[in-house]
Order: C-alpha cells, then sequence, then structure tokens
RNA sequence: GCCCAUAUAGCUCAGUCGGUAGAGCACUUCCUUGGUAAGGAAGAGGUCACCGGUUCAAAUCCGGUUAUGGGCUCCA
C-alpha cells in the first residue's frame, strides 16, 4: 500500500503498487500523455517501472530538463535503430547525450554520406511514426555478452564485459532493435517529434587515438518543432558572429596558405590588439609586475635543461647555425629564469612578478588549427611569479582578482573555472603535488568561486587552474591560467638566500590573464558580435558630408575629434548619406558623424549611433563629452 | 596526426550529361550633390588551390599535395 509523496507537498495513497504512468494517469490525463518517465526518490525511471513502497514521485514530461535528455537520448537509440534497419552491416557503440543533442558511434566498413544522413533521418521519422513501444529487461551478464556477440555487436560486448559487476545490466527494446543501456527512456517512440541530423564525424574507439576510428553522427532533438526551429535559428546566428567571418568583413586579419596557422593582421585588427596590450600592460604596472622581453630563438640545451625538449621536441620549430640546434621558442618560463639567475636574490626581494607579452611558436598539429583561436603563432600575456611557498597562498589569491577585474571590464560574467590535477605523466614528487594541489584548491575556495575538478589534466610540471570563456557555437575555450611550478626552478638553477642564511629553491608561478592574445580577441569579436565598445573599437567615430560644399568642414571636424585621442575616419565620397550610413553601420563604427547645409551654417554636428539611434545636433564639445562618458572608467587609450 | 567534407573574380556564390566561365556586391569612368541602412549607366576583372593522369576535349572524371571547415586525439 504504497503512499507517494508529489513535489507539490500533497500524497496519494494507493492499495497495490502502481507503475509510474499508472500515477501519472490518476493525477490527469493531460499529465499522462505528456510523461516521458518519472523520478522515483531521486532516480529517473521509466514510465512502467512499478513503485511498491512509499517514495516520493516526480512525473518527468518535455518541460523538464530531465525530460529532454531522455527525448534526446531515445533519438539516439532510434537513430541507431534506423543505421541498423538501413544497413545491417554497422556495428552499434554508444550514443550519450551532449548539449543540444546527442550522438551515436558507428563501426561501418565504408564513409556515412550526407545522403546516407538524409535517409536515416527518413527512417528515424517513420520508426517514430510507428509508436514502437519501448521496454526494459534486466539480463544476466553472461546473457548480455552472448546475445550481443551472436548478433556481431562486438563493441558493445566489450562494453558489457567493462561494466563493475555489482551493477545490473538492462536491455532496450524497439521493435527488432535492442540495445545496453541504463535508461530511462520515453515510452514509446511517438515521444520522438522533433530532431534532425547535423553532421558525420570520425571519433576514436574510447577517446583513444591508438584506437580505430569509428563514425560519430551528431544529431539534436528538442520537444517540439517549434524549438527545434529555434534552435536552429539560433545555429544561423551564431555562425554570422564567428570571428573568422567577422575578421574578413571587418577587415581586421587574414591568414594564408604559406603561413599555417599564423595570422597577417591588418590595421584595424593590430589596433584592437594594441589597446588590449595596453589594457592589460596597464593592469600589470599597477599590479606590481615588471614587464621584459626575452629571445625568439634559443639553443636546444635550455629546452633539454627545462624538460620541454623531452616532452614537446616534435611539436617545437628548430633552426640550426654553426654547430647549434635551436628552438624557436614555444613558451617563455625558461627565458624568465634566465633573467631571475641573474645576480643573487633574497627572500627580501620576492615575491619577483615578471611579465613578457611573450611571441610563442608551437608546431600544432594541422587538424587542430581553428581561427585566431588555435594557432602556430601566438603572442601570450605571460608572467611568472617567483616567490617562496609561503607567499603562493597569496600570490594565486591576488591574481584571481587581477583576472577577474580584466574580465569584467571587457565584459565577460560566464568564465568557467577548472582546478587540474597530477597527469600520470609528471615530474616531481607526490609530496609536492600535494602542497601545491592543496594551495591552489584553497585559494578558489577563499573567494567562494564555483569550480570542477579535473583529475589528471595538470601539466607535467604542477596542478593548474583554467579560466575558461565560450565562443558563439558554445565551444570552450582556456584563456586565463594559474600554474604551480616547483620543478622547473630547481631544474635551471633559481635560488635565493632565506632570512637564516641558507640558499632555497624559489616557487614559481605561471599565469596568464587572457591566454593568448589572438585567441582572447577572437572571443571578443564573438562576445560583442564584431561590435565592440567604444574604448576596443578600432575606428571610433566616422565623419561624412552630404555634399560636397560640406567637404571642407567635415574635414575639420574630422581634425578636431582626432585630435581630442580619438580614431577617426573621414569619408567624402560622392555617395548619398544613407548609403554611406549603411556601410559605416555595417562596419560597426560606433558614432557616425553628419554634417550638411544645417551643421555648415550653425557649426554644429549630428550624430548617429552604430545601432540606428539619432541623437541630433550637438555642438562638437558636446560630442566629445559624449565619447568620454562612453567610455567611460574603461581603459583609455 | 586521424575521419569526413570543401577549394571558381577582391567578397558571397551559380556553373546540368566532360565541349573552353557567370551573377550580385566591391573596383574604375561618367551622370547625379542627394538629410539617416543600397541613385543610375558603362567598363575592367579568372592558370577554376597546386601537381599529375584519363580523354579529341577537364572547373567538371581519377590519383596525389596543400589549405580551409566540422569532429576526434593533443594542447608546455
Amino acid at each position: 500500500m504504497p503512499i507517494i509523496s508529489l513535489p507539490d507537498g500533497s500524497q496519494r495513497e494507493f492499495d497495490d503498487p502502481v507503475t509510474v504512468m499508472d500515477l501519472a494517469n490518476s493525477i490527469g490525463k493531460g499529465l499522462a500523455q505528456a510523461t516521458l518517465a518519472g523520478s522515483v526518490n531521486g532516480h529517473l525511471v521509466d514510465t512502467d517501472w512499478m513503485i511498491n513502497s512509499d517514495a516520493e514521485v516526480k512525473i518527468i514530461t518535455d518541460r523538464d530538463e530531465a525530460g529532454l535528455d531522455i527525448i534526446r537520448h531515445s533519438t539516439a537509440h532510434l537513430l541507431a535503430q534506423a543505421v541498423k534497419m538501413l544497413y545491417p552491416t554497422v556495428q552499434v557503440t554508444i550514443g550519450p547525450v551532449i548539449e543540444d543533442g546527442f550522438y551515436y558511434d558507428f563501426s561501418f566498413e565504408r564513409p556515412f554520406t550526407p545522403e546516407d544522413l538524409g535517409a536515416i533521418e527518413k527512417k528515424m521519422a517513420e520508426v517514430a511514426n510507428l509508436k514502437l513501444k519501448v521496454t526494459r529487461k534486466v539480463v544476466p551478464r553472461d546473457e548480455a555478452v552472448r546475445f550481443f556477440r551472436e548478433q556481431g555487436e562486438q563493441y558493445k560486448a566489450e562494453i558489457i564485459e567493462d561494466i563493475p559487476r555489482d551493477q545490473e545490466i538492462s536491455l532496450y527494446s524497439q521493435g527488432e532493435f535492442t540495445d545496453l543501456c541504463r535508461g530511462p527512456h520515453v515510452p514509446h517512440t511517438g515521444k520522438l517529434k522533433a530532431f534532425k541530423l547535423m553532421k558525420i564525424a570520425g571519433a576514436y574507439w574510447r577517446g583513444d587515438s591508438r584506437n580505430e576510428m569509428l563514425q560519430r553522427i551528431y544529431g539534436t532533438a528538442w520537444s517540439d518543432k517549434k524549438a527545434l526551429k529555434a534552435y536552429l535559428h539560433r545555429l544561423e546566428e551564431a555562425e554570422k558572429r564567428d570571428h573568422r567571418k567577422l575578421g574578413k568583413t571587418l577587415n581586421l586579419f587574414h591568414s594564408q596558405e604559406e603561413a599555417p596557422g599564423m595570422i597577417f593582421w591588418h590595421d584595424k585588427g593590430w589596433r584592437i590588439y594594441q589597446t588590449v596590450e595596453q589594457m592589460i600592460r596597464s593592469k600589470l604596472s599597477k599590479h606590481n609586475y615588471g614587464e621584459v622581453r626575452t629571445p625568439q630563438v634559443v639553443d636546444r640545451s635550455l629546452w633539454e635543461k627545462s624538460g620541454h625538449w623531452d616532452k614537446f621536441g616534435d611539436e617545437m620549430f628548430t633552426t640550426h647555425s654553426e654547430h647549434h640546434d635551436y628552438a624557436i621558442k614555444p613558451m617563455n618560463c625558461p627565458c624568465h629564469v634566465q633573467i631571475y639567475n641573474q645576480g643573487i636574490k633574497s627572500y627580501r626581494d620576492l615575491p619577483i612578478r615578471m611579465a613578457e607579452f611573450g611571441s610563442c611558436h608551437r608546431n600544432e598539429p594541422s587538424g587542430t588549427l581553428h581561427g585566431l583561436m588555435r594557432l602556430r603563432s601566438f603572442v601570450q600575456d605571460d608572467a611568472h611569479i617567483f616567490c617562496t611557498e609561503d607567499q603562493i597562498q597569496d600570490e594565486v589569491s591576488a591574481f584571481i582578482d587581477l583576472l577577474f577585474e580584466v574580465y569584467r571590464e571587457f565584459g565577460f560574467d560566464d568564465v568557467l573555472i577548472k582546478l587540474s590535477t597530477r597527469p600520470d605523466d609528471r615530474v616531481g614528487d607526490d609530496s609536492v603535488w600535494d602542497k601545491a594541489e592543496h594551495a591552489l584548491e584553497l585559494a578558489l575556495n577563499n573567494k567562494a568561486l564555483e569550480w570542477m575538478l579535473q583529475p589528471g589534466e595538470g601539466a607535467f610540471y604542477g596542478p593548474k587552474i583554467e579560466f575558461s570563456l565560450k565562443d558563439c557555437l558554445g565551444r570552450i575555450w582556456q584563456c586565463g591560467t594559474i600554474q604551480v611550478d616547483f620543478s622547473m626552478p630547481e631544474r635551471l638553477g633559481a635560488s635565493y638566500i632565506a632570512e637564516d642564511g641558507s640558499k632555497r629553491t624559489p616557487v614559481m608561478l605561471h599565469r596568464a590573464i587572457l591566454g593568448s592574445m589572438e585567441r582572447f580577441i577572437g572571443i571578443l569579436i564573438e562576445h560583442y558580435s564584431g561590435t565592440l565598445p567604444l574604448w576596443l573599437a578600432p575606428i571610433q567615430v566616422v565623419v561624412f558630408n552630404i555634399a560636397d560644399r560640406h567637404a571642407e568642414y567635415a574635414r575639420k571636424v574630422a581634425d578636431s575629434v582626432r585630435n581630442q585621442g580619438f580614431y577617426v575616419d573621414l569619408d567624402l565620397r560622392n555617395e548619398k548619406i544613407g548609403f554611406k550610413i549603411r556601410e559605416h553601420s555595417m562596419q560597426r563604427i560606433p558614432y557616425l558623424v553628419i554634417v550638411g547645409d544645417k551643421e555648415l551654417e550653425s557649426r554644429i554636428i549630428t550624430v548617429r549611433t552604430q545601432s540606428g539611434k539619432d541623437l541630433g545636433a550637438m555642438d562638437i564639445e558636446e560630442f566629445y563629452g559624449l565619447l568620454q562618458n562612453d567610455i567611460g572608467q574603461n581603459f583609455k587609450k
């Protein structure tokens, strides 16, 4: 006689055990129709799950996030079913839910084509329309392995063998198709009404590049057609913000075949770059960093000592001259230690904060290059802090404050924080790793920041905190980082004299706020859809005339605004103002200044904003004030 | 690096069965001097990414290379 408690606090008593669907029916027909699954004492279960005893139950519909996940997961099964129906020799593997959709990995003797994708999608719709009942069955492990082996599904059999002994094996069937799955799933395939297959990609079996490559089909699924359409529209809009597209249309930068993974910055793009650099430089000087500059080409022996040659030799660009092997520097830290090592340091000198806009070259694998985000030539807003163990906490804490100050000024609030701990392949004693990981964790917790743990993802010399931002398609890119390093100072012979006169090895903190200048600018462009705030805009004002007779006055106006320290363009072309407004608006110029008869006569100007707002007539002094006000507290050039 | 796709004018893109290249925008010249998101006309512009093969004939078919795009792996 189960008593069932519902989320609204009400209770229902039943004489006999009931299924989730029975419960939904007892509440209301409409609810029952919308029911996808249930949550019994916090566990997600199918609609035919039998509730035997008292429980807290929530009915899951497509209004719940969990419901949408179930739809996506069931759509992945539907995809696998359709693929097996069309291509019986395919082997299925796994098909999890991801953000906005799902994927399923298949093993097949030939590549799937875009035409296949269309056929599969059609078959999926057919099967969905059959409203096939989805059933769950728990089977003994051996039976499950035998079942999949008989069907030639070697991958599935392998997965089952790896499931811990204490977990039960459940199989889900719909029509002729049966898949290993923990569930839950929708009650029948008719619940799957709005999906689309998006793309085909390669993916390694079990995510290991030594394994064979499978074919992954990505799809998206939603509770209804309207939501699907809205999602596809969102994707289209996001693509318009792509920094590579905007880099071209706004004439900011390009790259070409002769220098893959490297950027040709055009004047407008370089101006953004320099503004970003100057902003960081001013922050660093306020936070007591010194700026240095180190060589681009450094003898191989230094990279051997630092350990990088051994680990990253293949990804370093090298050159040779007069019996010496050199590497184009892939990072700045060993060079900074060389500066530190000049002269004897006292504990009184620490912490030493050494910054460099360090140009680095790494021969990244060709398949990893991506616009401004992943390059072979990039500049880090790098700095190294040499300090004592006791100073780590304060320095990490101060860095996090500085980072958030900078991110806020650039307009970023959505920052993903991850703490990465010791990898398998590493240097240094475990006791040292313990200390370093603890220091980072403490610094984060003291600030009450939300963060994720990434076990095993640390650098080979120490643990790190990563600060990531999202691009327009939701892809996550690491920008800021701070890493504790107990190893490199020792390897490269850095030391200081402690209070007691003994010689000690300093701790080194590697840190970057933006990460790579290029990547950060890429994210900035996408964040603002190219419409940068006034202080970052490479051209801030365009002055244009209505007819030739206003040219001289327009020139004077442009000169005076330029003399106030703003970036101003002058457009005296023989074109209608509608044309000029359209063109400069599309070029994302923050302010358009228009002069014609009226303005010439009264010695005033008319101002229009990028977003199309007409600010009307004003005198030029008033305009300066308006510009200053817009820049506000932000960094001034 | 691996899987799949793509590469045509400065840009965005058409180009059917293999028969010698096309549009819009941009550019140049001329007309127009116009008040808030495209005024009009004419002209010029191409080794169809590169190398090779098949063919009487290749932008088109085949092979290779390079780059780019989407993923995977990697990322000091």
